[in-house]
DNA sequence: GCATAATGCTTGATCTATCAAGCAATTTGG
DNA sequence: CCAAATTGCTTGATAGATCAAGCATTATGC
């Protein structure tokens, strides 16, 4: 030992994260529904550690398990079969043959009325910087 | 899920060849068709190896990945739903579109990507402010 | 101000999926 | 009959998924 003063030495990890959709998709859905990740560990009745959302999240993990999915699609209340085609595991749902709502739809369905009206401006406001 | 951590000590188990139905499923296809271990882990470009298959047709494979149900779909002419349903990933009544939508969520649903992100981030906001 | 909680994150450890190599039986062909 | 090939199988090694703990920073309460 010896050396008195200075503990063992934390060194940076140069984290070579690479992004993909499914991480950022991930992320968007998690704090668009104002939840922490610990509170996402909780909803998944434990079965998604917070330490691994946040490696999913900063999308350290190439191939997360479908039974993560399958959790995280119910805490979010999104379709199963949306993430695991995000995730690479499924052919997009077009070449299935399949109707799919946008993400975000799914991220309303419990706003408030309130917060609903104040969502349909903001829409009215992005439209207008936009052709249509 | 995983198992990490040094949780109460589990111990190793004995290899319990347990068939289930992929295994059977496999294991039948693969004789009907009347195909060796090896010309089947040729068949898909040595993506399975021939020791991987026996191990999954003998149930001594729990999950087997979705890459792996996608060459052997291949390899069968089967389709590769019908596989991962029977390795238990999907439900086999997959039920969709009974949800009842809000309002805003029809007025989303030709937002560009870029916007939906942005929405996604405004949901957010829109939550910071209010108690859940 | 300071203790405490909450948040995102990193790391060490462990288990599982998966393959390369090898093995004992069986088949084949000369 | 025998060597070579084939077949199904087992096992050691490796990589990746996943979690329990713990850390740094920020928010919250008194």
């Amino acid at each position: 030992m010896g050396h008195g003063g200075k503990r063992p030495r934390r060194k940076r990890s140069e984290f070579v994260s690479q992004p993909n959709e499914l991480s950022a998709v991930l992320a968007d859905l998690r704090t668009a529904k104002g939840l922490s990740l610990r509170e996402v560990e909780e909803a998944t009745g434990k079965a998604v550690s917070n330490a691994y959302l946040s490696q999913l999240e900063n999308g350290r993990i190439q191939k997360p398990s479908p039974n993560v999915l399958h959790s995280l699609a119910g805490v979010y209340a999104v379709p199963y079969e949306t993430l695991m085609e995000k995730a690479g595991y499924l052919l997009p749902s077009e070449e299935r043959g399949g109707r799919r709502r946008r993400l975000a739809a799914f991220a309303i369905d419990d706003l408030s009325a309130e917060e609903e009206e104040e969502l349909l401006k903001y829409l009215a406001f992005l439209r207008s910087r936009s052709p249509s």
